[in-house]
This record gives structure tokens, C-alpha cells and sequence, in this order.
DNA sequence: CTGAAAGCGCTAACAG
DNA sequence: CTGTTAGCGCTTTCAG
């Protein structure tokens, strides 16, 4: 008997409470039943009570897609991010979570998995959910871009984190990658390093550019000759950090630190530097950026530049919901920098202060 | 000139092409369009391709939430986990995301952050939009189950993973817990170690309790007491491995091997046993659960138990599909068990061999 | 204070 | 092959 049961399917029953079938029980028309909900004050009292009254005891839930199908707008927010693995990412996600859900709105996630023509789609899909707003961060390879005005033509806010897109007129939060690249690169200056080599990213990807501008500022800043051939261009990846390092290793003169564009590309290179014969800090600094949980339990530990992706988050949704609210329906797009902080560990301490 | 334009609010059209206008541009009936575009076969072929090309042209897109409306559902599937910024989980939704973008399926993402009362919210969100189907790992303090019987009286079918909830008869993926907690501790035991500590998560979530009886059979099985004193339940936080281990450190007779629940326990514990004097792995030996991305970093790499969480997604979301799609709408709930393996490190080598 | 009518975009069933 | 009718659940007029 009991292994039956354990056999039986899955029972299904697909009932569905709306406002006529509280109206039917209460013998009142259903758009009063929807008005007393709604606390609409035309409503008396006593009716207002019996409504809610019933509508508790049959577990009566609005129909959220019935509701956004009449105002032509759900309360779901949008967000694209080129991968949802990446603890830089996932930190972010839930930051905007968390307010999201306190202002009552839902979360539609994607991932572009850095690439364009899955990123459209995604787009696509939030216009044909009627998203309330959009938050996103591009992909590596997304140059045009046109799958983003179409949000705009139908009056979806959006709001650009991390790597934002210069063609579309959007509010946007970022870090302040140019200062934080800077500071990182100063200090390796300053703990005594001379030939600086910089594991870029994406140059159309903008914190790879911002962060690569900063890395040539503190050189000239401090005059040291750019030299092109310690500029190595890559991905963002642990994978591309691999292979930077290869294309370094054959320099006659190596490089007696390393700035990556991110931790997962210092990540990336700190075994290939081990196994090549470098120590690090001792031959070869390295700091990245991110403060990837990661970076701290690294040996030796990474010195990296720290940004909050939680609190990028949470600025993110505050001010796309700003802007669906209608607060700042029509005013100038924001541009919102958060500060980043340099964090210092082992692996750029060379025992060296300058003076 | 160029100052202004940048303070020029942001345009705004919301401006929504239905089949209605197209239809009206192409003097046929909405219906008609509506059923060109879905490609009925009643329709002629040269109006399809009339009504499609205009429908490229005006860039078309239907409208979802009507879609959603009209057929009681949508394609969308919820997914709630206990935390999004977590390796485990977000490994998992990544695993998710993909199949179900293959599938033509949006994903609607929240966290229960633990918390009983806003898992019932989510869920709550999910059965108002009308989600097709959800997968969810339970929150910790999750004790009453009556949240999930409404989607169950909706017809929305569920499928649990990692923390399953026994009181509601739905598919499962989960991984083999207790064999890999036994082959964790089987490790331990023939790597010398006799005084074998477990720091174990809370009873109620299914994860740690099969864990825990792992623990316990492999100690039996290789005729090892069973020592209350080395059982020290906690949560499954980084935190909770810094508090297990200074509970256990007050023990006249100190572990000479500790089984964490968990990687990030393990991960919590680590400084504490390091800076308490004693040696991993020559004084205490440790090993996880979960191989996160950190653990082949820490020093030394921990010795875990590995599970795939793309896979462990990516089986949850390909059964709720079946269950969506009908093929098995009716069929006894299916329990996925997938393998997990011993990925075994530095943290417990102790250069020592059993006979 | 409550009811009636209309409509959002789409599709299913049926009629021409 | 194409058009007509009707309705999903909800809110917004407007009438009673």
C-alpha cells in the first residue's frame, strides 16, 4: 500500500481565484470587489472588511500578469550581465536583489555569456515582458548597439554598471577604474618596480580601457617610458591571464611587475609565473583588481584594487527605480562613480619604501 | 552647445507595435496576421511572407504578458535559492539560465536570504506572474512546507535541488551527500586519523543531515567511537566554521581531523586552527564539502568533495521542462542522485598509507 | 457607495 | 483561405 502511494503522480490542480469568484460568493460586482482591495475610499468600510475577510480565507493572490498586461508595464526588472558565475557579477545581482525586493519588484536574469547575439535576445525578451527597467552590464563583443534602443523606443529605463555603453544616453555606475588602476600602479612605482607590464582587457570594453589609462598615466606621472611591448592585450579571463603571461615570458628583458586588468587574469598568471621561475613579489609584483573573494587566499596574497559589487548593485536598482517612478521621469542622465580602494598584501611587498 | 545636448533629459516613446497594426497596414484582420505569424497552415503562403516581412520592418515583437494572459502561464521559471552570491548557487542558476534560455524560458531570480517569510513572498511573486514551473533550494529555517503547496494547487510543478523539503512529493536532483561524506571521513580514517571532529550545519536542511550520517557510518564502519564532543552543529556560513572550531577548541583531547560540512565552514576554520598553534595537515587534518573555486587555493588546498553545480542546474531545470512540457505530467516524482567525487588535497596528507 | 461597460493583445473556435 | 466573435483578469471611466 505504501509503495503505491509512493508511485502515485504528482497531483495537479490549476484553480485559480480571481476578484469574480470573490464577487460571486459576496454577490457584489467584481470591479467593487477590485476597488476594495485597492482601499479605494469610494468603498465602505464594512464591505472593504468582508472582501478582505474572504479573499484571505480562499488564499486569493492578484494576478500579476493580468495587472502588467493592463498597465502595459510589469514590475519586473531586467538584468543582463555577461555571466552569472562570477562572483563579481552574482555580488551585484544580489545587492540589486535585495532592493528590488523590498520595493516589491521581481528579477528577470540572463546571462549574454559574453556574447552579442545572445545579449539581443535577452533584450528582446524583457521588451516582450514589459519590463519596468533594465539593468545591465555588456558584453565583451557587443559594439553595436542597436538591441538597446529598442528599450529605449519603448520607454524602458535603462541603467549601465560596470561596463557601460557610450552610444545610449542611460544612467550609468561605475567604479572608478582610471583612480583605481592609477593608485594600483603608483604603488607598484613606489614599492620599487621599474618595468611595469599591464595585462589589458578588451579595449572596446570600457573598464578595460579606463583601467588601462590609469596604468599609462602613473607611468608618465612618474617617468617611466611606456614601453608597448609590456602591454599585453587579452580577455577577461583566468584563461587569457594563462596566456598573457606566455606572450611576456619571451621578452629578453622580463617585466618586474604585473598590473591585470582584473583578479581573474593575475589569477591566472600566478602559476604560469611560479613555473616559469619567478617569485612573486620578489621578482615579479603582481596586483590585479576586483577583490575577488579569491584574491586573499592566494600565495601570496593579491593586492588588488577593492570595488563594492553589492553596493553597485543596490545604487543601480535605487536609481533605475527612481527613473520607473517617474521621480526624474525627464531629467539628465546620472553618472554615478563609486570610489575604490586599494588594497595591499604580499604580493606586491618587497620590503622597499620610497623615500 | 555641446554642454547642453548633455543635459537633455532622456527621450521617451513607448511606442508598441501589436498585430492589430499590422494588420491595419495590410488591410487583413489581426487574426489573420496573428495566425500568418504563428505559421497556420490555413494561411496562404504569400500573405505569411507579407505579413512577415512588415512584421521585420516595424520591428514586431509579441507581446509576452499577453501571451502569459491569455494562456493562463508563462515562460518563465522562477528560481529561488538561499543566496545568489554564493559560488555553489550561482554556479547552479548559470547551469539553469543556459537550458532554459535554449528553451526559449526566462528565468525569474530571488534569494530567501535564509529567511522563512521572504521565501513565502517569493514564492508568492512566482505564482502571481504565473510562472510555468520553479526550482528551489530550501532556506534554512524552512520548517512548514504550506508556501509550496500553492504552487502545487496552481499547477505549478517544482523541483527541489541541494536542500530538498521532504514534505512535498516533487522531483529532486540532488547529489549522494551521505557517500560523499563517507568517502570524505573513510579518507580521513585510513590517512591515520582517529579523532575525527565534524562540524555539522543545521538538522533540518537535508544536505547536512546526510552528511552527517556519512560522518557517522564511515566512523562506525571502521569500528572508530562516536565521540559527542567532536559533533559540533552549526550553520553553513564561513562564519560558523570560525565558531565551531572555537567551541572545539576548549577539548582537553583535540581532533586530529575535522570533516566540515561545507567549504566555506571549512574555509572559517582554517585561520582559527592555524593561529590556535596547531598544523594542517600534521596536527589536524581537514576536509569540505563542495569544492568551491577557493578551496585548491587556500594553503593548503583543502581536500573536498566535489559536485557539479552547472550539472546539478542543469538536470533541475531539463525535469521541470519535461514536467512543463507535459511528457511526464502525470508520472511519480523522479529523485536524481548525482555522483560526487573526492577530490583529495594537501590538508589532509598526512604521508601516511594504510596497509 | 455600488454597478455596468469597455478594453488592454492575443488566440481558439467557428463561420463564411 | 480569411473574418467574426468572444474572453482571459484586471482597472478605469462613467452611470446609477
Amino acid at each position: 500500500m505504501k509503495a503505491k502511494t509512493r508511485h502515485q503522480p504528482i497531483p495537479t490542480m490549476k484553480e485559480q481565484i480571481t476578484v469574480k469568484d470573490l464577487a460571486a460568493r459576496l454577490k457584489l460586482h467584481h470591479t467593487t470587489v477590485s476597488k476594495a482591495l485597492r482601499d479605494d475610499p469610494k468603498i465602505r468600510q464594512s464591505t472593504k472588511e468582508k472582501v478582505r475577510e474572504l479573499a484571505e480565507r480562499l488564499d486569493y493572490h492578484p494576478n500579476s500578469i493580468a495587472l502588467a498586461f493592463k498597465r502595459k508595464t510589469s514590475r519586473t526588472i531586467g538584468v543582463i550581465v555577461p555571466q552569472i558565475k562570477n562572483d563579481f557579477f552574482s555580488a551585484v545581482i544580489s545587492g540589486i536583489e535585495n532592493i528590488a525586493y523590498d520595493a516589491g519588484y521581481t528579477l528577470s536574469l540572463s546571462q549574454s555569456d559574453e556574447n552579442h547575439e545572445r545579449e539581443v535576445l535577452n533584450v528582446h525578451a524583457l521588451v516582450s515582458n514589459l519590463a519596468a527597467g533594465c539593468i545591465i552590464s555588456v558584453s565583451q563583443d557587443t559594439t553595436s548597439a542597436s538591441h538597446l534602443k529598442i528599450l529605449r523606443k519603448r520607454g524602458i529605463p535603462i541603467v549601465f554598471f560596470d561596463r557601460t555603453c557610450p552610444d545610449i544616453r542611460a544612467d550609468q555606475v561605475v567604479v572608478d577604474d582610471y583612480t583605481g588602476a592609477f593608485k594600483a600602479v603608483e604603488h607598484l612605482i613606489l614599492a620599487g618596480c621599474r618595468r611595469i607590464a599591464h595585462f589589458a582587457g578588451p579595449e572596446n570594453v570600457s573598464v578595460s580601457y579606463e583601467r588601462c589609462r590609469g596604468y599609462l598615466d602613473a607611468l608618465k606621472m612618474h617617468g617611466l617610458p611606456e614601453d608597448p611591448g609590456l602591454l599585453i592585450r587579452g580577455g577577461l579571463l583566468e584563461k587569457d591571464g594563462v596566456l598573457a603571461f606566455r606572450k611576456l615570458r619571451n621578452l629578453w628583458n622580463p617585466p618586474d611587475a604585473i598590473f591585470a586588468v582584473n583578479d581573474p587574469v593575475a589569477v591566472g598568471a600566478y602559476p604560469e609565473i611560479k613555473n616559469a621561475g619567478f617569485r612573486i613579489p620578489h621578482d615579479i609584483a603582481v596586483a590585479g583588481f576586483g577583490d575577488t573573494i579569491l584574491s586573499s587566499y592566494l600565495d601570496p596574497p593579491l593586492t588588488t584594487v577593492r570595488q563594492s559589487p553589492n553596493k553597485i548593485g543596490e545604487t543601480a536598482v535605487k536609481i533605475l527605480l527612481k527613473r520607473i517612478e517617474g521621480k526624474n521621469k525627464n531629467s539628465a542622465p546620472e553618472r554615478i562613480v563609486l570610489d575604490t580602494e586599494l588594497i595591499v598584501r604580499k604580493s606586491t611587498d618587497r620590503g622597499f619604501r620610497a623615500s
